[in-house]
DNA sequence: CCTTACATACATACTGGTCGGTATGTTTAG
DNA sequence: CTAAACATACCGACCAGTATGTATGTAAGG
């Protein structure tokens, strides 16, 4: 490569390992990969990251928290009325999806079942985000409670836990169908809960 | 091993192979390690499956399969009341679990998530099982609604779907966070939503 | 005797990781 | 201003270990 460039060698680093570990998995995913998709070589690979171990982590901590965070926390937070938004960030998960995509189902939950069996350090990295993501509609619903735009009597917390759960299965479900349209069916049942969590 | 009983050889293999995957996964799955747990020699399992890759189908179709369908499929079509026959189907998914298995999600969907997007064999074998569990549902529903005791105004096919998308994302995230409290939890609202498909 | 069932030794490809070395800055001191 | 001293970034051959799969041989049983 000989780029020079150090943040640059990293980030193509980190976005060459995303992509391989999304498709393969992470144990599966080949350095000799990475580095020819890079064109970078080994040595430089381990002067920015000292094992495939940490390169891993800081696709979780770097690439995929950042981008929860971007679609699915930091709208909640800013968000007035939590039903609206939530619907709106579904129908967006919805549409971001095409044939090509839908395959690959969503990187926090793929990495979450091949790894947490066998590594804490990647399942407390990847539990931590879903607790944040889980705790934004938590926190968004009982807010809500408060504003009278949520029944009083649901429990937040089992709705939040059911929302993420039923999401993530939808995109299981979806990416082992390779079809969109199944993504859209399973989440009707879901939207038409959150409808009836409306005060 | 020269046990000579070529049955109960494979399917030591075959037990051997499911714990491995559902541990490690199919592609971090080690023969080594069957062999050892199993005390078969190399030829032994190569004599009854013709790759590793065979192996794996097997595990799926002869293991998984028929687990399924005792557990899920079965005990749906023998009902007459799909509702309560559901409702029970959950209560039971979560009584059987405990701190030490939990950890270990549902087979299905952690080969389906890892395999789905490289192996056609393995996505085509698990769409399958899928596919069968959730038609059982939707038949019920329907035949349900033909009885009197689910409401007419719903999708049977959606209701169907969303079932099994909350099931398994609830025991995606009960697996990740190593808790059979968050299973519970999660699987409340599900509860809730199949008691509102009464009529 | 001959097929099925198993055993052992080996082949080969690939893995993550290490190592000595080089090239390009950047800082310091005279 | 310049040259020495150092630090960072990168290179690519090589290592031991492990992966699946194969070739050959043996033994049991109808």
């Amino acid at each position: 490569m000989v780029s020079r460039d150090p943040d640059k060698t990293r980030l193509a680093l980190l976005n060459a390992a995303f992509d391989e570990i999304n498709q393969y998995g992470f144990q599966a995913a080949s350095l000799a990969n990475i580095l020819k998709e890079t064109d970078v070589s080994k040595g430089a690979l381990y002067h920015h990251f000292p094992s495939k171990l940490e390169l891993g982590y800081a696709v979780v901590d770097e690439l995929i928290g950042t981008s929860m965070q971007e679609s699915w926390i930091i709208p909640l937070k800013n968000a007035d009325n939590i039903i609206d938004a939530l619907l709106s960030m579904i129908d967006r998960s919805i549409d971001c999806r095409n044939d090509e995509n839908i395959c690959l189902g969503c990187p926090l939950n793929n990495l979450a079942q091949e790894m947490s069996p066998i590594d804490e350090g990647f399942r407390e990295r990847i539990n931590s985000i879903f607790d944040l993501w889980r705790n934004a509609i938590t926190e968004g619903l009982i807010e809500g409670q408060a504003n009278g735009i949520v029944k009083e009597t649901i429990s937040a917390d089992a709705s939040a836990y059911f929302i993420v759960a039923a999401i993530e299965g939808a995109t299981s479900l979806a990416k082992n169908a390779k079809s969109v349209d199944v993504l859209n069916t399973s989440l009707l049942g879901l939207k038409e809960h959150i409808q009836t969590l409306r005060q």
